[in-house]
Order: C-alpha cells, then sequence, then structure tokens
DNA sequence: TCTCAACTTTGACCCAGATCAAGTGACAGA
DNA sequence: TCTGTCACTTGATCTGGGTCAAAGTTGAGA
C-alpha cells in the first residue's frame, strides 16, 4: 500500500477519501488554509499509531487501511473500543492526550491535520465545530449500540451483528449500494473481531462456522465473505431495525 | 421531591446544579437569552422521560434525581448505556430524534431549554459549543470505558467498577472531596444495576454480598454503602489507574 | 520445491454466571 | 394486627462460552 508523497501538495479532495469532518462546507479560503497544515503518514499493519495517554498532535483521518481503538486492563485483558475504517475521523479538538491505544490493523494511510492550527480554524468556522459535534454524536450513538452488543447478545448474536456492520460500512463505500446480497473481505482477524466482540477467538471460529453451516453466510477462503440475504442476517444479530447504525 | 415552581423565573445560576453546558462562561446578555428558553420539568419515579425515536424538543439538565439511557431489543432484553446524575447533560443539538429512552429511575428534576433557540445560540457563541463537544467527548470516553467493563470484566470486578463510579460522582458533588473512605447510597436498584452491568440481579445481590462478607464494602440496609478503602475497591475493580473516569 | 510462522479450525472439558425456585424483610394500606 | 407487594437474598442446577490442546491451512521466503 503506498502512501501518497510527503513532498507533493495535494488538495483536500485530491484524497481518496474526503474527509468527512471539513469538506463539505468549506469554501476556498478554508480548504487552502487546511492545505497549510495538512500531510499524510503512513504506519505498517500492526504498528500503533498512538498510544493510549500520549499527547496527539494531529487530528486527521483515515484514507485507506484500517486501525482499531482499544481499551486495554494492566493484566493484559483487551477491548477493542472503536473501528477505524476509511472516510473516519480521529482525534479530540480541545484534548491533550489520547485515550485509548489506536494500532493499525493493516497498512494504513492517513491525512492528518496540526492540531492547534485546526482548533484554531474551527474555533473561528462555525460549520466545522458544528459538523465534528455531529461526528462525535454519531460516534457516541455507534458506542452505546455497542454496549448492547456487548452486554446482552450471544456469541452468535455478536458475530452476525459485527457481519451486519462490516457489510453496511462497505456497501456504503460503493457505487453498488444497497442490495439483499453482499459480498465483502473481512478486515479483521478471528483475534480482533474477538476483541471487538468481547469474546474468545475460538469461540469467534466455532460461530462463524455455524453461520455457514447454516447458510446465513458463505465463504470462500477464509475472509471473503458472501451474504446472500441481508435481511437475515440481521435477524441473527437480533437487529431487526434495519436503520442501521455507523461505526 | 418537589419541582421548582414553573411559574417562578429562575436565572440560571438558581439551580441547585449550575449547567455544566452553558454557565460557566456566559456573560450577561447570553445568560439573559438562556432564561428566555429555560423552564423546568419534573417526573416520577419509573416514568419514561423520552422514547428512543421521539422528537425532543429540548435539551438540559438534571437538577435533582437520576435518570438512565436505556437501548431495548425487541425480545425485551435491556442494556442500560449511560447514567445520568445531577449536572448531567441531556441532549443531541442538530439531531432530532433520541437514540435510546430516557427513564426516570427516581423522582427527577430537569432544567431544560427550547432545543430550536438553544441551537440559534450555539451556532453563535462558539464557547458554548465548544463546550458541548468537550461534553459529548466525555460521555464518549465513558462509554468506551464502559465497553471495556462489559466487555472483558468479571461480575464481582463489574460490581467494583459501578460502586467506585457512583462513589466518585457522589463525591464530586459533596464539599467533603476525597478521603480514602467513602459513604453514600445506592441511587440504583438490583435490577438496574444488572441492566448497566450486562447481569442478571442474583449475580448482582451474589457479587455485593461477596464483596461485603470480604470486607471491601460494608452496608447499612440495603442500599446505604461504606467504603473504608477506595484503593482496595479500585483493585478489585481491576481499574488501577485512579485517575478514574467520569460517567 | 520445501519450510516456517501466522492464522484458523475443531475437540474435550470446565466453570462463571444464567436460570429456576424458595425464601426473608420492610413497609404501606386495610 | 394482618396482608400484600416490592426489593432483595440464597440455594440448586444448567449451560454458553472459556480454556487447553492438537491439528489443519495458507502464504511468504529460502
Amino acid at each position: 500500500m503506498n502512501a501518497p508523497s510527503h513532498t507533493v501538495a495535494h488538495s483536500c479532495t485530491d484524497c481518496p477519501i474526503r474527509h468527512r469532518a471539513v469538506c463539505a462546507n468549506c469554501d476556498a479560503a478554508e480548504l487552502a488554509e487546511l492545505e497549510e497544515i495538512k500531510y499524510y503518514r503512513s504506519f505498517e499493519a500492526g504498528q500503533t499509531i498512538i498510544w493510549s495517554g500520549d499527547k496527539m498532535g494531529f487530528v486527521g483521518s483515515v484514507v485507506a487501511g484500517i486501525a482499531t481503538l482499544t481499551q486495554t486492563m494492566e493484566d493484559g485483558r483487551t477491548q477493542m473500543v472503536g473501528l477505524l475504517l476509511p472516510s473516519d475521523f480521529v482525534g479530540r479538538p480541545g484534548r491533550d492526550g489520547a485515550a485509548y491505544d489506536v494500532i493499525a490493523t493493516t497498512d494504513i494511510v492517513m491525512c492528518c491535520f496540526r492540531k492547534k492550527p485546526f482548533e484554531d480554524l474551527m474555533a473561528r468556522t462555525p460549520h466545522i465545530a458544528h459538523r465534528l459535534l455531529q461526528m462525535t454524536l454519531d460516534e457516541l450513538d455507534a458506542a452505546r449500540e455497542w454496549m448492547l452488543v456487548l452486554g446482552r447478545k450471544t456469541a452468535r448474536e455478536k458475530i452476525a451483528s459485527l457481519l451486519s456492520i462490516i457489510a453496511r460500512r462497505d456497501a456504503s463505500l460503493k457505487p453498488s449500494g444497497n442490495s439483499a446480497t453482499m459480498v465483502f473481505d473481512l478486515p479483521l482477524t478471528r483475534e480482533a473481531m474477538a476483541d471487538y466482540l468481547g469474546l474468545t477467538l475460538e469461540t469467534v471460529s466455532r460461530q462463524i462456522s455455524a453461520l455457514k453451516r447454516d447458510g446465513v453466510i458463505q465463504l470462500q477462503g477464509k475472509r471473503h465473505v458472501t451474504i446472500p440475504d441481508m435481511g437475515r442476517l440481521m435477524e441473527e444479530a437480533g437487529d431487526d431495525s434495519d436503520g442501521g447504525f455507523l461505526v
């Protein structure tokens, strides 16, 4: 996976994915200002991008690749608390330290803005502040939705919930849009899925096998998934409302 | 519990608890504007304040009493996703519908602002927008911290975590401040605790009995708790960092 | 082509917490 | 005083998912 060169000036809209935070309503002057403070960073799979408690000098969004937000206990137990897919925003404007580790799960490219000037721009630009609040509320909704998954769903429902989220996120990035059947590659190892779902990797494996045996999903290889009937999958997730939630 | 009369004009600072969202840095003109759109509402224990999906015409904060944010599945399983204690803010500026039920756990008084004018004020007033973003980030941190509790902690650790949160929240509202020993009343039934922790009420009861037997807590009656050693409790919670998190 | 390491699957067994079932205790109302 | 209700406790039993162990798969590199 190739990072855009650091030496080439990109306009914001050159990013493969536009920043959900700032692009949509920015005028030319704002975009120029953003351009000044923008830079790209890339990380290899497995690298920790930010350690919990570290000072974070930037905000930004994922251009390509996948990262996770992970909490760790002293004895080593870990819980994934968020999943960063392309176009997702990272950063805590107004906060110094990170509250959790951010770990690259695949090779990843991020488009970053230096934090201080970004905050200054935000303070002067109500529509950016508003957009950030809306994004944070989205994250909060997703986190709370996930609390229901963690607290009350069975292992099978948890797996179905995760597959349905990934499928819908994946579909929203593709032109093909919403059909009943969906095809995608799992971006996570069994262990990462287990970390997300509060399970062990063995249980994840068993439940995926069970869903396959029952015809809810099909697998080509370990990672390539076909979902013949999204409605069926969402029933399995105990998640009838097809309104759906975003990660 | 008596609600302040609706007919008496209160200035914002008359609230027993000041709005964390808006008071601290507001000038006189802003306070006057807030005063215009402010009103009090009270609810009885057990009442649902807002149904998930309902249109919410206000934002506001809790003056006295306790409410919970609760997610429900079609088959009736429920998971509490947030706890509203006095001074906590409720509301989703820029959003129409509520994402979860808000239920009064005790009799409760809320200080509300009409939503539309509040949003207008917010759009004109960067420091209020900034404060709201910070509060939302706090909630997000708390939600993610709670995901670790739900996903990875044992029943005993869950109970200890909840007690330690309530103790610290309680202490932060009292002048007495931080000592090693703390005394407070549990504001939740065993069932509500179970809903918060992703457990059954029987397990909650058993684990509370166990913590009592082991001297980690003392009980006078069912609800009045003494914690002789907060450090010990936080060890039990698997939560060494005494930095602590807010609900 | 072979080898090794990372990832995944599957089996056997166990245990924390759920479920089902009786309790107790405190308090409000008759 | 009795009675019913609500909140809680405790016991007996069951089970979903964890733990431990072994073996299968895949792909990169020699």
